[in-house]
DNA sequence: CTGTATCCCAGCGGATACTG
DNA sequence: CAGTATCCGCTGGGATACAG
């Protein structure tokens, strides 16, 4: 099982060019991508992350201009990833803040392996910042198992073609 | 200890528009996303990750034109997360192929995190690639875990700002 | 306070053609 | 096979100014 010598997500079946899995969304990190691949995005994402709601805080917090900051918050509601949600402070008119729907919390494993990596990147004595568990303290860790629980690493793990009417993964659920 | 009432990472201490994490590469995520923040350098990456090694096979397989491609790899080279590695199959001449460096196997949990995102993105019945566990074919997921070991979900985790000398996360390692 | 509207430039990335 | 070179449109994103 162990698939080549070191280094590769192995590939059921070996899929040949013929597949075309670049063709409109068919790869499912180029449809993650169309979400958040700018940077934009993702600093303002991160700071919705961090607790930011108000329009303006996000924007100085992210280090954007508005106008991107707004076209990009609009394609993030569209994309069904921040809601903007009335809300109001006692005695204060109604604002909207952008807070994360369910399905933008999904991208919490993204922003924490992105930051982990950035992280233990090499840097010349610069500040950071960590993610710990407010729990225990410790620092946070993306990790990659399988439903089962298992922890893979890159040369335990499998790519299929999943067609509509097909199960994954060589139809073992 | 749970730390506002539903979606974000608790800062600590909180801190403020004083603090500047957007200017010069303070954010981690920022520095990783000046690494691999473009579409190009991700399509490669996935290629690499999934076995291709020759240009030529990377290229086609990416779907981006060559100059890009070229330009793009070299980033990637330069950044640590590829390496040209010369290699010849028996009684060919003397090639070079692309691979993963330590650094750039570090990714997975990157790539892995976007994937699965995106396979989880409702789609109309197209088909998709499904990441899963070889040994055991269940479906890859990308988990955020603490040194510790607890699964830590968005609203335990905690960001804290580490300076050269400091110590990360309320000084408790 | 929450955005819009303009102007502007650098870079991404496609197409096509060409070299060692 | 492994790239370069050139042309070019699109968009990301900064700056500045303005509006509800």
């Amino acid at each position: 099982m162990d698939t080549s010598e070191s280094g590769a997500i192995t590939l059921l079946p070996p899929f040949s060019d013929r597949d075309r899995w670049t063709a409109e969304g068919w790869c499912p990190m180029e449809r993650t991508l169309e979400l958040i691949g700018t940077r934009s995005a993702m600093v303002l994402l991160r700071e919705v992350f961090y607790g930011a709601g108000r329009f303006d805080d996000i924007v100085r917090r992210a280090g954007v201009t508005p106008a991107i900051a707004a076209k990009r918050l609009r394609q993030l509601v569209d994309g069904d990833l921040l809601e903007r949600k009335p809300y109001r402070d006692p005695g204060q008119r109604t604002r909207n803040e952008y807070v994360l729907t369910d399905r933008g919390r999904q991208l919490f494993p993204i922003v924490v392996a992105l930051m982990h990596f950035g992280d233990h990147l090499p840097r010349e004595h610069e500040a950071t910042i960590a993610l710990s568990h407010a729990n225990c303290g410790a620092e946070l860790v993306p990790e990659v198992r399988c439903a089962a629980g298992h922890e893979v690493p890159l040369r335990q793990s499998a790519a299929s073609i999943v067609r509509p009417t097909e199960n994954p993964a060589r139809g073992r659920r």
